[in-house]
DNA sequence: TGCCAGGCCCTCTTTAGGGCCTT
């Protein structure tokens, strides 16, 4: 597969549009099944963050007001991943403060986004929650550091990418995964999957389940 | 004081509702 960016953001809350702002950024390059290169920081945007957020995230408002401006660090981390394909677990939410922050510092994306939430659902369908974790455990990852940090999310959905492309090619005998395979996945509606694998040359016939999930 | 998102997907569906997933 072509070289990927994978990124991750904490965050105050759900909703940009709700005035949230992202407090924390990481970017994982994958090329050849593996991370060869990281960007990690996290960022002040000058806005408070809940203590719920503290709790679940453990970045706490002192830390974040020691941090770099989130526009410094925008800029740096979209020069980090350039151009390439854009990757993120439920890519619906970063997707949303990745233009947001952008937004902010007078740039915009060129690239689109991949969602692991989606891809997962499609080829991991036995998994029984489709929650980053929980993926992590049922296809057997390793756990790469505390959850809700954004370097140890991005690393994992990296993990789970890699373990997604796996399963093409081993059990649905795709013989070549590329972007463009996994955007037109993460885009078709389960019952027409086996189809779409069939064109991308996996017999259809050989669309099992995630049955042997880990080996 | 209390409330606040949004896209995907399943089903007790499609003239809708609600759970999942992200922080």
């Amino acid at each position: 597969m072509e070289v990927v960016a994978v990124i991750d953001f904490e965050t105050t809350g759900l909703s940009p549009a709700q005035g949230d702002r992202a407090t924390e950024v990481a970017a994982v390059i994958v090329e050849g099944g593996r991370v060869v290169d990281r960007y990690q920081s996290l960022m002040n945007a000058g806005v408070r963050i809940p203590a719920y957020i503290e709790a679940l995230t453990g970045i706490s408002n002192t830390m974040v007001r020691n941090a770099p401006p989130a526009g410094e660090v925008m800029r740096d981390v979209s020069d980090f991943v350039g151009g390439i394909p854009l990757v993120a677990h439920n890519a619906a939410f970063d997707a949303k403060f990745w233009d947001g922050e952008l937004a902010r510092i007078q740039r915009s994306r060129s690239q689109d986004f991949l969602c692991s939430l989606l891809l997962s659902r499609r080829l991991l369908p036995l998994a029984p929650s489709h929650k980053l974790g929980a993926l992590v455990e049922y296809a057997k990852l390793p756990v790469a550091g505390r959850y809700h940090r954004a370097l140890a999310d991005a690393e994992m959905a990296a993990s789970l990418l890699v373990r997604l492309e796996e399963e093409l090619r081993l059990r649905h005998r795709v013989p070549q995964v590329s972007v463009d395979l996994l955007r037109r996945i993460q885009r078709t509606p389960k019952a027409q999957l086996p189809k779409c694998l069939a064109s991308a040359g996996g017999p259809s016939s050989s669309h099992r389940p995630d049955a042997n999930r880990g080996g």
